[in-house]
DNA sequence: TTCCTTGTTATACATTCGTTCAACAAGGAA
DNA sequence: TTCCTTGTTGAACGAATGTATAACAAGGAA
């Protein structure tokens, strides 16, 4: 076998569809995120994940900050798309509120590898003002979907209810238990931390159907 | 004024005490990681930040990650310190809970340059295992303080309550509000945010003085 | 087959990174 | 004053960073 023949027998690389390397080169920077956090985002190892070389980065993003960029907002889409299935859910606000909680307490959105992700990504939103822009618009959306099936929930029950500021209060206990699961499985678990989000909803609400 | 004259008159570099100059470049590097995430946690701008060379920081730390250990330590160490003073507080487990909640709605924990700070630090803890045991260790100390204070309060007002639970919940939602507060300080503020960890108090302990 | 578009590689480059180390000098001790 | 300890500097080093660019080649079009 020469080496002309081999050459011939097995292409150097494959091309691929542009959008598709694209979405190939985020996924790996995830990976590298949640392995190594904002340390591992570097072109030297995304670029070995992803398995092609060095120079495609550049080739198919704006630098490795644009890389950053698109990757943030790819992950805020995957977890509204996770939540979507479940907000334009038939049934009423209580159902819908639900399915919106225990979307966030389940793969993909519940495990290690996604919130070390998201950990590491927080880290940089609180300095680069790209990133924060894209977090207040995602955020907005998750807080009113959850506001919403409060309101309606909170009216239907005949309860006086601050829905917006109750939204604020679920959403930033989601965020501070994956904080606890994510530093230290020890103290909390999966259904212990769902259990502590529906605890405080139903102290103001009453039972919840779950 | 010849170049020997002006050397003598003013010294090239001020001498300090070893441990104050660890201090000194803790605090910068606190200062830096601040400013610009983990990003920013590098030889040259902390010593830069610190006004001294950069071989400083490998005479009095082991290395930059060394440097990163004791910041986390120093962290953790002014946030129980800031509730130390509340904590050993004289009085009931009513005034003590409301004193230790107060105080991480206070400056000096309670501001942007800090919480950036935690922000960053906490991308390091997922990934870092030294971290991670220092991390584990304070708050336990926290857990179990605001643990020992609800069961005490829950015990006095004949209230059936998990306790250690409760404690983990209030943590999460405090670390929540503050990623919420420093990721977009226009839907929360210190007030609403303080407002929301009481509610959720006291839709199950009943009123709280405050 | 012969093109030609464009995804891909590989190298080179200037910076910046963390670490090492010899030399320096501040400031107290004698 | 004269030591001497040790905090401090500054340069040097290799490794790693992001970017630019020329050469390559895969794979469809003609």
């Amino acid at each position: 076998m020469t080496k002309t023949a081999a050459a011939k027998a097995k292409p150097r690389f494959a091309r691929v569809d542009a959008d598709l390397r694209r979405q190939m080169l985020i996924e790996a920077a995830i990976r590298c995120l949640a392995e190594g956090g904002i340390a591992a985002f570097t072109v030297d190892r995304i670029s070995r994940e992803a398995n092609v070389s060095r120079g495609l980065i550049n080739h198919h993003f704006d630098g490795i900050s644009g890389l950053l960029i698109e990757v943030y907002e790819a992950m805020t889409q995957s977890m509204l798309a996770a939540g979507r299935e479940t907000l334009f859910f038939e049934g009423g606000p209580e159902e819908r509120l639900t399915a919106v909680i225990d979307t966030m307490f389940r793969a993909p959105m519940f495990s290690k590898s996604s919130l070390r992700a998201w950990l590491a990504l927080w880290g940089e939103v609180a300095t680069n003002p790209r990133l924060k822009a894209s977090h207040r618009k995602s955020y907005d959306a998750y807080r009113r979907a959850i506001g919403d099936a409060l309101s309606e929930i909170a009216k239907a029950r005949k309860v006086k209810l601050d829905a917006e500021a109750l939204a604020m209060t679920v959403i930033a206990l989601i965020d501070g238990l994956w904080i606890e699961w994510c530093l230290d499985s020890s103290v909390v678990d999966r259904d212990s931390a769902r259990a502590a989000v529906y605890a405080v909803l139903e102290a103001r609400l009453g039972p919840l159907k779950r």
